[in-house]
DNA sequence: AGAAAGCCTCGGCCGC
DNA sequence: TGCGGCCGAGGCTTTC
Protein backbone atom coordinates (compact mmCIF):
# COMPACT_ATOMS: atom_id res chain seq x y z
CA UNK A 1 0.00 0.00 0.00
CA UNK A 2 2.52 2.52 0.91
CA UNK A 3 4.51 3.70 -2.50
CA UNK A 4 6.58 6.69 -2.16
CA UNK A 5 3.81 9.32 -1.52
CA UNK A 6 3.47 7.57 1.78
CA UNK A 7 7.11 6.97 2.59
CA UNK A 8 7.86 10.28 1.86
CA UNK A 9 5.53 11.17 4.86
CA UNK A 10 6.97 8.12 6.99
CA UNK A 11 10.15 10.16 6.42
CA UNK A 12 9.06 13.33 7.28
CA UNK A 13 7.94 11.87 10.63
CA UNK A 14 11.20 10.23 11.07
CA UNK A 15 12.58 13.46 10.87
CA UNK A 16 11.19 14.42 14.28
CA UNK A 17 14.08 12.15 16.21
CA UNK A 18 17.07 13.32 14.27
CA UNK A 19 19.39 14.46 17.03
CA UNK A 20 18.36 11.52 19.39
CA UNK A 21 20.38 8.92 20.53
CA UNK A 22 19.26 5.27 20.35
CA UNK A 23 19.08 2.96 23.23
CA UNK A 24 18.07 0.19 22.04
CA UNK A 25 16.00 -1.58 18.97
CA UNK A 26 14.29 -4.82 18.50
CA UNK A 27 12.92 -6.70 15.58
CA UNK A 28 11.38 -9.84 14.60
CA UNK A 29 12.30 -12.74 12.56
CA UNK A 30 10.23 -11.11 9.74
CA UNK A 31 11.54 -7.55 9.89
CA UNK A 32 14.79 -8.83 10.02
CA UNK A 33 14.71 -11.07 7.12
CA UNK A 34 17.33 -8.96 5.00
CA UNK A 35 19.53 -9.14 7.88
CA UNK A 36 22.06 -11.63 8.58
CA UNK A 37 20.58 -12.92 12.24
CA UNK A 38 17.44 -11.83 13.69
CA UNK A 39 19.67 -9.88 16.23
CA UNK A 40 21.68 -8.17 13.79
CA UNK A 41 19.43 -4.98 14.21
CA UNK A 42 19.17 -4.61 17.87
CA UNK A 43 23.20 -5.23 17.92
CA UNK A 44 23.68 -2.50 15.25
CA UNK A 45 21.59 0.06 16.41
CA UNK A 46 22.67 0.38 19.89
CA UNK A 47 24.08 3.53 20.82
CA UNK A 48 23.72 5.43 17.74
CA UNK A 49 22.97 9.08 17.77
CA UNK A 50 20.68 10.05 14.64
CA UNK A 51 22.11 12.59 12.60
CA UNK A 52 19.33 12.67 9.36
CA UNK A 53 16.79 11.19 7.14
CA UNK A 54 16.96 10.71 3.38
CA UNK A 55 15.25 8.50 1.59
CA UNK A 56 15.20 6.51 -2.00
CA UNK A 57 11.84 5.84 -3.64
CA UNK A 58 10.32 3.37 -1.20
CA UNK A 59 12.97 3.12 0.74
CA UNK A 60 13.45 5.35 3.94
CA UNK A 61 16.58 6.18 5.32
CA UNK A 62 18.25 7.02 8.87
CA UNK A 63 21.92 8.15 9.23
CA UNK A 64 23.36 7.96 12.37
CA UNK A 65 26.71 8.32 13.87
CA UNK A 66 27.57 4.90 12.39
CA UNK A 67 25.65 2.93 9.86
CA UNK A 68 22.49 3.97 7.38
CA UNK A 69 19.69 2.14 8.73
CA UNK A 70 16.81 1.58 6.37
CA UNK A 71 13.42 0.43 6.67
CA UNK A 72 11.08 -0.67 3.68
CA UNK A 73 7.03 -1.31 4.39
CA UNK A 74 6.38 -3.84 2.16
CA UNK A 75 2.04 -3.67 1.75
CA UNK A 76 1.28 -2.76 4.88
CA UNK A 77 3.61 -1.21 6.90
CA UNK A 78 3.27 2.16 8.76
CA UNK A 79 5.69 4.45 10.77
CA UNK A 80 4.91 5.35 14.33
CA UNK A 81 6.42 7.85 16.49
CA UNK A 82 4.82 7.49 20.00
CA UNK A 83 1.37 6.31 18.47
CA UNK A 84 1.30 9.28 16.15
CA UNK A 85 0.64 7.54 12.71
CA UNK A 86 3.14 8.78 9.49
CA UNK A 87 0.32 9.12 7.47
CA UNK A 88 -1.62 11.65 9.43
CA UNK A 89 -3.13 13.45 6.68
CA UNK A 90 -2.43 10.80 4.53
CA UNK A 91 -5.25 8.84 4.87
CA UNK A 92 -4.74 5.09 3.10
CA UNK A 93 -7.86 2.84 4.21
CA UNK A 94 -9.29 1.37 7.62
CA UNK A 95 -6.15 1.08 9.76
CA UNK A 96 -6.70 -0.16 13.41
CA UNK A 97 -3.78 -0.24 15.30
CA UNK A 98 -2.83 -3.39 17.27
CA UNK A 99 -0.17 -4.35 19.62
CA UNK A 100 1.11 -7.54 18.33
CA UNK A 101 1.38 -5.92 14.49
CA UNK A 102 4.34 -4.04 15.77
CA UNK A 103 7.04 -5.67 14.37
CA UNK A 104 10.40 -3.71 15.52
CA UNK A 105 11.84 -0.75 16.22
CA UNK A 106 14.05 1.91 17.89
CA UNK A 107 13.69 3.29 21.46
CA UNK A 108 15.32 6.49 22.00
CA UNK A 109 17.08 7.39 25.19
CA UNK A 110 14.50 10.54 25.78
CA UNK A 111 11.95 7.57 25.80
CA UNK A 112 10.34 8.26 22.58
CA UNK A 113 9.53 5.23 20.06
CA UNK A 114 9.71 4.48 16.10
CA UNK A 115 8.11 1.36 15.37
CA UNK A 116 7.30 -0.47 12.36
CA UNK A 117 3.12 -1.32 12.51
CA UNK A 118 2.19 -4.23 9.91
CA UNK A 119 -0.07 -6.59 9.82
CA UNK A 120 0.82 -8.21 6.72
CA UNK A 121 5.01 -9.06 8.12
CA UNK A 122 6.58 -7.67 4.45
CA UNK A 123 8.32 -5.16 6.07
CA UNK A 124 12.07 -5.01 6.27
CA UNK A 125 15.16 -3.19 8.35
CA UNK A 126 18.05 -2.68 6.41
CA UNK A 127 21.65 -2.36 7.68
CA UNK A 128 23.53 -0.11 5.20
CA UNK A 129 21.24 -0.49 2.33
CA UNK A 130 22.81 -0.90 -1.32
CA UNK A 131 21.67 2.10 -3.22
CA UNK A 132 23.07 0.91 -6.39
CA UNK A 133 20.60 -1.82 -6.42
CA UNK A 134 18.02 1.10 -7.20
CA UNK A 135 16.74 3.51 -10.16
CA UNK A 136 16.85 7.97 -9.14
CA UNK A 137 14.07 8.63 -6.84
CA UNK A 138 11.01 9.68 -8.65
CA UNK A 139 10.41 12.27 -6.56
CA UNK A 140 13.63 14.17 -7.83
CA UNK A 141 13.77 12.33 -10.89
CA UNK A 142 14.97 14.94 -13.95
CA UNK A 143 14.15 14.77 -17.60
CA UNK A 144 17.25 12.93 -18.24
CA UNK A 145 16.99 10.59 -15.49
CA UNK A 146 13.58 9.64 -17.00
CA UNK A 147 14.48 9.07 -20.43
CA UNK A 148 17.62 7.04 -19.32
CA UNK A 149 15.38 4.70 -17.47
CA UNK A 150 13.01 4.18 -20.60
CA UNK A 151 15.82 3.72 -22.84
CA UNK A 152 16.15 -0.30 -23.75
CA UNK A 153 18.85 -1.36 -24.84
CA UNK A 154 17.36 -4.41 -27.06
CA UNK A 155 13.86 -5.42 -28.30
CA UNK A 156 10.66 -4.22 -27.34
CA UNK A 157 11.45 -4.14 -23.40
CA UNK A 158 8.96 -4.58 -20.70
CA UNK A 159 5.20 -3.27 -21.17
CA UNK A 160 5.69 -0.22 -19.81
CA UNK A 161 4.09 -0.45 -17.11
CA UNK A 162 6.20 -3.15 -15.73
CA UNK A 163 9.49 -0.95 -16.47
CA UNK A 164 7.71 1.84 -14.48
CA UNK A 165 7.83 -0.62 -11.49
CA UNK A 166 10.79 -1.68 -11.60
CA UNK A 167 12.79 -0.28 -8.73
CA UNK A 168 15.93 -0.76 -10.17
CA UNK A 169 15.29 1.48 -12.91
CA UNK A 170 13.25 3.63 -11.36
CA UNK A 171 12.58 4.01 -7.79
CA UNK A 172 9.21 4.84 -6.40
CA UNK A 173 6.37 4.15 -8.52
CA UNK A 174 4.03 1.72 -7.10
CA UNK A 175 1.08 0.18 -8.65
CA UNK A 176 -1.55 3.04 -7.64
CA UNK A 177 0.70 5.77 -9.15
CA UNK A 178 1.82 3.80 -11.94
CA UNK A 179 -1.77 3.32 -13.57
CA UNK A 180 -2.19 6.66 -12.61
CA UNK A 181 0.37 8.25 -14.70
CA UNK A 182 -0.28 6.10 -18.00
CA UNK A 183 -4.03 7.05 -17.42
CA UNK A 184 -3.12 10.49 -17.39
CA UNK A 185 -0.86 10.40 -20.15
CA UNK A 186 -3.27 8.10 -22.24
CA UNK A 187 -0.97 5.38 -23.01
CA UNK A 188 -1.72 1.61 -23.09
CA UNK A 189 -0.02 0.09 -19.79
CA UNK A 190 0.91 -2.95 -22.40
CA UNK A 191 2.72 -1.20 -24.81
CA UNK A 192 6.73 -2.10 -24.62
CA UNK A 193 8.88 0.90 -23.54
CA UNK A 194 10.75 0.37 -26.85
CA UNK A 195 8.41 1.02 -29.03
CA UNK A 196 7.02 4.45 -27.13
CA UNK A 197 7.73 7.59 -29.06
CA UNK A 198 9.58 10.37 -27.91
CA UNK A 199 6.18 12.48 -27.39
CA UNK A 200 4.84 9.69 -25.31
CA UNK A 201 7.99 9.98 -23.29
CA UNK A 202 7.70 13.33 -23.03
CA UNK A 203 4.14 13.44 -22.16
CA UNK A 204 4.86 10.35 -19.31
CA UNK A 205 7.44 12.26 -17.77
CA UNK A 206 5.16 15.37 -17.60
CA UNK A 207 2.56 13.28 -15.92
CA UNK A 208 5.06 11.96 -13.76
CA UNK A 209 5.60 14.98 -11.84
CA UNK A 210 2.33 15.82 -12.36
CA UNK A 211 0.98 13.27 -10.45
CA UNK A 212 3.36 12.82 -7.85
CA UNK A 213 2.58 16.54 -6.91
CA UNK A 214 -0.84 16.58 -7.55
CA UNK A 215 -1.81 13.22 -5.58
CA UNK A 216 0.69 14.17 -2.56
CA UNK A 217 -1.09 17.44 -2.36
CA UNK A 218 -4.62 15.72 -1.85
CA UNK A 219 -2.82 13.09 0.91
CA UNK A 220 -1.85 9.96 -1.04
CA UNK A 221 -1.23 7.33 -3.48
CA UNK A 222 -5.18 6.30 -4.03
CA UNK A 223 -7.03 9.73 -4.86
CA UNK A 224 -5.89 9.68 -8.36
CA UNK A 225 -8.14 10.63 -11.03
CA UNK A 226 -8.67 6.80 -11.97
CA UNK A 227 -9.48 5.26 -8.42
CA UNK A 228 -12.93 5.73 -8.97
CA UNK A 229 -13.36 3.29 -12.16
CA UNK A 230 -11.12 0.61 -10.32
CA UNK A 231 -13.77 -1.56 -10.22
CA UNK A 232 -14.51 -4.83 -12.72
CA UNK A 233 -16.88 -2.64 -14.86
CA UNK A 234 -15.82 0.49 -14.16
CA UNK A 235 -16.33 3.41 -16.65
CA UNK A 236 -13.71 5.50 -17.03
CA UNK A 237 -14.27 9.24 -15.61
CA UNK A 238 -12.59 11.16 -18.00
CA UNK A 239 -14.51 10.03 -21.41
CA UNK A 240 -16.73 7.08 -20.27
CA UNK A 241 -14.90 4.63 -22.60
CA UNK A 242 -15.02 0.64 -20.41
CA UNK A 243 -11.71 0.31 -17.93
CA UNK A 244 -10.01 -2.99 -19.37
CA UNK A 245 -8.36 -4.92 -16.43
CA UNK A 246 -5.39 -7.56 -16.48
CA UNK A 247 -2.16 -8.40 -14.66
CA UNK A 248 0.69 -6.45 -15.95
CA UNK A 249 4.27 -6.78 -14.51
CA UNK A 250 2.57 -9.25 -11.70
CA UNK A 251 0.27 -6.51 -10.37
CA UNK A 252 -3.53 -5.60 -11.44
CA UNK A 253 -3.67 -3.15 -14.05
CA UNK A 254 -6.96 -0.78 -15.25
CA UNK A 255 -6.47 1.21 -18.04
CA UNK A 256 -9.18 3.17 -20.43
CA UNK A 257 -9.66 1.16 -23.40
CA UNK A 258 -10.86 4.48 -25.11
CA UNK A 259 -8.14 7.21 -24.29
CA UNK A 260 -4.88 4.75 -23.58
CA UNK A 261 -3.16 3.87 -26.87
C1' DA B 1 -13.32 -16.68 -1.20
C1' DG B 2 -10.38 -14.08 -3.57
C1' DA B 3 -7.61 -10.32 -4.06
C1' DA B 4 -4.32 -7.03 -2.12
C1' DA B 5 -1.08 -0.70 -3.08
C1' DG B 6 5.77 -4.62 -2.18
C1' DC B 7 9.56 -7.45 -3.00
C1' DC B 8 12.26 -11.68 -3.96
C1' DT B 9 13.57 -15.89 -6.47
C1' DC B 10 13.56 -18.82 -10.18
C1' DG B 11 13.35 -20.61 -14.74
C1' DG B 12 12.30 -19.87 -19.64
C1' DC B 13 13.55 -17.80 -23.56
C1' DC B 14 14.86 -13.54 -26.13
C1' DG B 15 18.19 -11.50 -28.95
C1' DC B 16 22.91 -10.88 -30.17
C1' DT C 1 24.11 -23.04 -31.17
C1' DG C 2 25.69 -20.72 -26.85
C1' DC C 3 25.04 -17.59 -23.35
C1' DG C 4 24.16 -13.52 -20.50
C1' DG C 5 20.51 -11.13 -19.11
C1' DC C 6 15.73 -9.73 -19.45
C1' DC C 7 11.16 -10.65 -18.11
C1' DG C 8 7.05 -12.96 -16.41
C1' DA C 9 5.16 -16.21 -13.05
C1' DG C 10 4.77 -17.45 -8.55
C1' DG C 11 5.49 -17.17 -3.59
C1' DC C 12 5.71 -14.80 0.70
C1' DT C 13 2.18 -13.14 4.51
C1' DT C 14 -2.08 -11.79 6.69
C1' DT C 15 -6.12 -9.35 6.40
C1' DC C 16 -10.66 -7.80 4.98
Amino acid sequence: MPEILEIESYRQLADRVVGAAISKGWADTYAAKKLPSVSSWARAVKGLRITGTSRRGKLMLIDTSGPTLGMRFGMTGVLLLDGRSGIEGLFYGPHTFKKEWVRGGLELSDGRRLLLHDPRRLGRFEIEPNLDELGPDALSLTKKEFTTAMTISRGGGAAIKARLLDQSVLAGVGNLLGDEMLFRAGIDPNTPTGHLTPGQKDTLYTCLRATLKQLQKRGGSHLGNHMPARTPGGICPQDGGPMRISVIGGRTTYWCAKHQH
